[in-house]
DNA sequence: TGTACATCAGTGAACGCGCGTTCACTGATGTAC
DNA sequence: TGTACATCAGTGAACGCGCGTTCACTGATGTAC
């Protein structure tokens, strides 16, 4: 075994680390160019190797990207863990779980686009989404941190409001965060989030929106009554 | 003027209606293959066309998809507006706004692909989004009809609760109400919002979720002060 | 310690393809007289 | 009513390009003896 000196070095005729090398360009290629903008010959280039070599560690192009997405919420669940289990109260660590998603879809890009962008035939894509296909039944998957990002949530959830949320399930309430936490990260990656004059930022904005979903689930079900 | 016989349809040498057959063609297409899959050739086949005679109305392909973007913001306006005019009290009315969101994305997966697919470098695409730069001095720009999707939201909160947000610009609550709705949308687009086993559909999520934003603003800053 | 050998990571050339775009052209249209 | 003509929408062939992928190969590696 050679000795590690980074994902774009190379020394001889063996690279030593193509595999991670390659998942680490595309990630940073499709942070750049988006997804579509992502090329097999630019990412081999930037590890300065031939675009035929790929094929001894991927199936193909797909398979790059399935393998980007899975990092991706590796990392993820990764940071939601982190600031699950750092100091404050409770709240605080739900607060502070947040900002975490807004700073991850903003810091690695790459990642974010590759887990969420839609794949519009074959969205049977299992295993991968941070929640499974709904069935209790079916709580873990084989994959074993594919859905734990989405487990943290529910688990910060439990955890932070112990005294549940009026017989509503705590998934539900966990769906409608994320739901949230998504908009505001792909809206502010689109570069369709105001900013500035007096608006507050999108951190702001997910915790005054996180704090309202919760609380509505908390005060009642008035809302649901008024329909 | 020819007699108009459906977008797709052809009579002689000249189509009679070739930019709306293919911005109708892209739209269809981005729909089926993603914004990324969507093909000038294939579009003109469809219409019935040589690919070069996009060019006399379109300066290129990037126009085209600018159009069926344009084309998508009218759309979801109107949508919007005509739900915000409808019958019932506000309340009602407000509910139907995001039912009318969710169906459009749903049912125009084309539009809102081309409307909201991050664009990486030229994210300075002016008049496009549904709202301005966020500066209160600029709230009408050039383009007649590209804001008015947000400005219906932000006339649909102050119509359904005329006593305001205890201070908080009610541009912000519409903010959040969006990003919610266009989380939920785009999730539910790529798959990954779970369905069956007792959890709710998009449409009560969403409802229930917008309920919980407007209120948590209305009960009071409690949430802000315990940070 | 030295040599033969199996393994397999990476090479380099080639492939078929389909893309967006260009250009000189052609032929339908409708208007002026 | 008929003819000449300007207009311009659409043609068809071609372009340069870069893509993902394949294949027989080569050369570095490390193990068995």
């Amino acid at each position: 075994m050679r000795h590690w000196r980074g994902p774009f070095d190379r020394q001889g005729y063996h690279h030593g680390n193509l595999k991670e090398a390659l998942i680490e360009a595309a990630q940073r290629f499709i942070a750049e160019r988006g997804l579509g903008g992502f090329t097999l010959a630019d990412a081999a280039k930037l590890v300065g190797v031939t675009p035929a070599a790929l094929y001894r560690h991927f199936r193909g192009r797909e398979a790059l990207v399935a393998e980007v997405a899975f990092r991706g919420f590796d990392e993820l669940a990764k940071r939601l863990g982190k600031a699950l289990q750092s100091d404050g109260t409770p709240l605080e660590r739900f607060t502070r779980m947040g900002e975490a998603y807004l700073a991850f879809a903003e810091q690695e890009p790459g990642f974010y686009a590759a887990m969420f962008s839609a794949k519009p035939h074959e969205a049977e894509n299992e295993g991968c989404a941070p929640w499974g296909k709904g069935a209790p039944d079916k709580t873990s998957t084989s994959s074993p941190r594919s859905n734990s990002a989405f487990d943290y949530l529910v688990e910060a959830l439990s955890k932070t409001f112990p005294e549940g949320f009026q017989g509503v399930d705590t998934r539900f309430i966990a769906i409608e965060v994320w739901a949230l936490s998504h908009g505001i990260a792909t809206l502010d990656a689109a570069g369709q989030l105001p900013k500035g004059s007096g608006l507050p930022d999108k951190y702001e904005l997910l915790r005054a929106g996180v704090l309202a979903l919760v609380h509505g689930a908390l005060k009642g079900k008035a809302a649901s009554a008024s329909r």
